[in-house]
DNA sequence: GATGAATGAGGCTTCATTCAT
DNA sequence: TATGAATGAAGCCTCATTCAT
């Protein structure tokens, strides 16, 4: 906060951005606690002091990569790519879904270290805790709006509340994504993909018949 | 070195059973980083170095812990009860999964603090990153099992790998789990329940139609 | 290196008069030690690196401003007032003494705050112990001088040293001063200029009768 | 605080002696704000991190080093020796006055660097000004009795406030002390304890002629 | 003249671990 | 077996001062 309001000349904002970017690597690499401001300076090439120029503590500057990270993160799972023509409305749907997914499987394996780390921190930071409730939240909500629209359109059931819905299948993605990336069980990410996209599909009563090609998601990605 | 091989008197084994305890009890509220070695040995109520007869090391006894945890979870998601008669076998299937889901979610309830602080930490541990990989493997090469053979009696659609099934809806509890008691989502358990019973089903390919009693479930378990 | 021969446009005097001003407020509000060169630059409202234009170090604009507040005090010490009539010499003696402590409580009391950081610092600089020193020495001559010429005229005992005599009273003025007014020890003034004129007074053996009437002195100074 | 209940064994007794005795040293030698924690442990000849097994911070060991003395210097005030006979009940007072004022130099002269460091400390810390402040009191307290006493037989003029005299005179002795051993002006301790009684009581109104003899004064205290 | 960025020495404090009793 | 004293590495942070613009 002390640091918040001082406008920064050219070379104060590179300064800044060099500490940044060295923070982003360095707890990716080591993780939170094993991080220290001395190594962080040290990555960014600037003296052990001058960290404290631009941010009050270790907990102030992480807290500026993870939110860095969960815009970024927020971005790409809404920067929409167009999609192809369908002439079957679920096969239109399942394959959007599989999309949304792949595109967010691939985003988090970019970060998938620096995720670990934040998901490591969140557990003793209100502050990053709400961060990530307001990513996650966004992601849910547009999956519950979604779940309302297919219900009110008699495409899935009507006897799951969208809400638990969103968040169940949510988690889901976000849960394997974890573990393939971080723990590192070993999953083809195009396949992953294909199957969370029919889990999820029926598992809200599209209907998906046996057999639904996915090819055309991974073409239209790469 | 090892103190793991030394046989102990009943004294010992006491007090080694009071420091157990009271690490669990200290990881549970203040964390693993937060923890320190001294916070364990008073709230064991036993000298500073006393801890070191018993346990090489912070990490040592907060594997100890861990793994203790891991195996009671493992045994109360193993742990069946009498499954009540049913007429359609698709019900019962359906049953079984939201009741496998309400114990496991129970447990996770009971034991949230200190399963936040294990996920935590498997992030900068191997050895307990294994343990963590082997109880998820326990509960995944299970559902695994149990979807191959409704695959191959055509109960549940036999395009997607059951492998990648397994874990995404194993994924799907656990992470439902995480973000109800350890986030603080607001949640209702046997709701929640309920809900991911019938997306596993579902999703699946498993025909459980609109307005699916679960009723019974809760009966069963109060 | 040393900047006090520079001479300075009139833009630099008033910067350099800022500093010195944010510098005596500063010091007062928060003591030596506790005063950073950036409370002091924030305070005149300069950058940070101006300071080191006009001032080699924290302890050189200490000392100027702790030598500006010795020259003030020793001049309100001085600087007398038209004394009224008395007819009984010892009298104007009397009130001549009280006078010059309320004049030195007040003055005292005005820079409380700034006189009591002084104190401090004098410790751990021998310049500013010595600026101190010529402080204190210009009073007590002064008094020393008053005493001989009393004790020349028979007024005052002439069994003890003049210069032990005048620093004496003049510690007890000081400290009186510094126990009311940095202390907090709750004095009223003008009883205590009046409580330490008769001591004064009668301590040097001068003759000054029980009841001796001392209103005229806060009149003349109101 | 912290430390404070800790019941320690003759070993750590020891230890903790060793640091309060080692504070003391160094910080009569070179003040409060150039100590470091470090020097203390240095002098002590323990290590760095055995100092916090005492004392929370530095602040807390000074309080009891500075504590300590005060109690010291307490004692040595109140420790009355044997009183010689006199014919004269002034000039009995008019010794008794001088030899407290002896007492009070001698042991001020024996601490002055420590007294020094203290006098300053007490200006940041509350604590210390309220430890600073019941000393002063119990000592100006008992002269504030002796004045309403000797006012009561008659023998001082009652026309001042004995507790503002008490106060002053008081102050007169502190701070000629703090002047001599402390900023190092010159004078003679006899002479300076001599000078001080014939003021004070002069001061009061106690007939003390001129010629006082305090010879034995000195003889009595060597 | 003024700015603010950069430096790095130095202080405080914690704590996992070892040791003497 | 238990105790609690001792250790010292390591981390966080401040700030007087210098430097480039």
């Amino acid at each position: 906060m002390s640091h918040a309001a001082a406008p920064l000349t050219a070379r104060g904002q590179r300064t800044r951005a060099q500490l940044v970017a060295a923070a982003a690597s360095v707890f990716a690499r080591k993780g939170y606690g094993e991080t220290s401001v001395n190594d962080i300076a040290d990555a960014a090439a600037v003296a052990h002091g001058t960290f404290y120029r631009y941010f009050d503590s270790k907990e102030q500057i992480f807290r500026e990569v993870a939110s860095d990270l969960q815009h970024r993160m927020i971005a790409a799972r809404f920067d929409d790519e167009p999609t192809p023509e369908f002439s079957d409305p679920n096969e239109e749907m399942v394959w959007r879904i599989a999309r949304a997914n792949l595109v967010f499987l691939r985003s988090y394996r970019d970060n998938a270290d620096l995720i670990a780390v934040i998901e490591q921190a969140v557990l003793f930071s209100d502050e990053l805790r709400e961060i990530r409730r307001l990513a996650r939240a966004a992601f849910v909500d547009r999956a519950q709006r979604a779940i309302e629209r297919m219900q009110a359109r008699g495409i899935a059931y009507n006897d799951v509340d969208p809400h638990y819905a969103a968040h169940a299948l949510g988690a889901m993605v976000d849960r394997f994504a974890y573990v393939t990336f971080v723990l590192g069980d070993a999953f083809e990410i195009e396949e992953a993909a294909r199957t969370l996209g029919l889990l999820w599909a029926r598992a809200l009563g599209i209907d998906a018949p046996e057999g639904f090609p996915i090819q055309r998601l991974s073409d239209a990605l790469t």
